[in-house]
DNA sequence: ATTATCTATAGATCTATAGATAATGC
DNA sequence: ATTATCTATAGATCTATAGATAATGC
């Protein structure tokens, strides 16, 4: 067999990049990967002989660049203010693999190697925190948002996603329903 | 040796509470545990004779009932307005083991029986959700919020208290000293 | 006798490596 | 010849059990 229409290596970044920034690093095993691609656990090393560690860091990288790119784009694409720009920004969180930040910096990044640790815990404050910091920024200058601490705003947008996806998880719901309501609640809190 | 004060069993919970809070199921071994208690990893057995889950089980839920007991209690001493109220929450929140929610809803509760996932499902909405979302609900009746969906409300609380930990770490401060500036949003978003 | 530890180890699981196999591309 | 899998298995780690040991309480 050969020949696998849009790339094995490619499927498997995608199943792992999910199932890593589902439920981490330790809680997710070479086989479950496998397992999803209907492969042997070690035809993942010809893929990646670099192991597990090598695929964590890479396919979280290649997520949290995916995420930078994402809200970037999804920022500029909502025109010119907060209110469509903060709803694009949860729109593109809740529609994709979620970040668990406070996960990543307490759980995940720690049992990897320290070199990888620090490079990704900047990755995920460029990719993540920074867009949508800056985003908040430009809303102050613009008098749409009043807040002193620019960077804890960020953090709180992002996980605010998170509330949105465990609060969609509970009650059983779609979480894009659930994002003009959180949106609300960010926007006018951020505004005063 | 024998009679260690306050209860060999008493530091045991402490350890792994703390633990299984910040890494997860997954991410904790027995080993981790008893390192940090200065014992040896069969030791714990004594005490734990249902192992590893039993004692997830246990030591999660010991905190959530604490969580709950903390959080009412925080609640009814600041008095009878929602600033004060939301105050105390946050406050409380980043001073305790932290609730990871989206975490365990996605990676830890799935790594347990099914019987112990929907239990400690069950008593996290309890114990974290509820008390949050009764807070708010008697605001809105005194019109002191305005929140369609006082579930997700409450999630949110949730998770800006996570926010604020993350930032935390990220910035090298006190989660303490970011609480006024997180609630200062938080309380703006619910009254609109 | 009870309490709280220890050492030793079985058994399960997980990562990683070596070498075989089969299909396709030239 | 290259690509993408497979089987088999070594070695590490982790959970859990059995039985020994030492200190205290009666």
């Amino acid at each position: 067999m050969a020949v696998v229409q849009s790339s094995a290596r490619e499927r498997v970044n995608a199943v792992a990049e999910r199932l890593f920034a589902e439920r981490g690093y330790k809680a997710v095993t070479l086989r479950d990967i496998a397992q999803e691609l209907g492969i042997r656990q070690a035809s993942l090393y010809y893929h990646f002989p670099g192991g597990k560690e090598e695929l964590y860091v890479t396919v979280t990288e290649r997520g949290l660049r995916a995420h930078a790119e994402g809200l970037t784009q999804a920022i500029r694409d909502a025109g010119p203010h907060l209110e469509a720009q903060l709803r694009a920004v949860l729109h593109w969180l809740v529609t994709h693999p979620p970040v668990d930040l406070a996960r990543m910096l307490l759980a995940d990044f720690p049992a990897v190697s320290e070199e990888h640790a620090r490079r990704l815990t900047q990755l995920a404050v460029d990719s993540l925190v920074q867009p949508i910091e800056s985003m908040i920024a430009a809303a102050r200058e613009r008098s749409e948002a009043r807040v002193g601490n620019e960077r804890l705003a960020a953090a709180l947008v992002l996980s605010t996603a998170e509330g949105v996806l465990a609060t969609a998880r509970l009650t059983n719901r779609d979480p894009s329903e659930l994002v003009d309501e959180a949106l609300t609640i960010l926007l006018n809190g951020l505004r005063r």
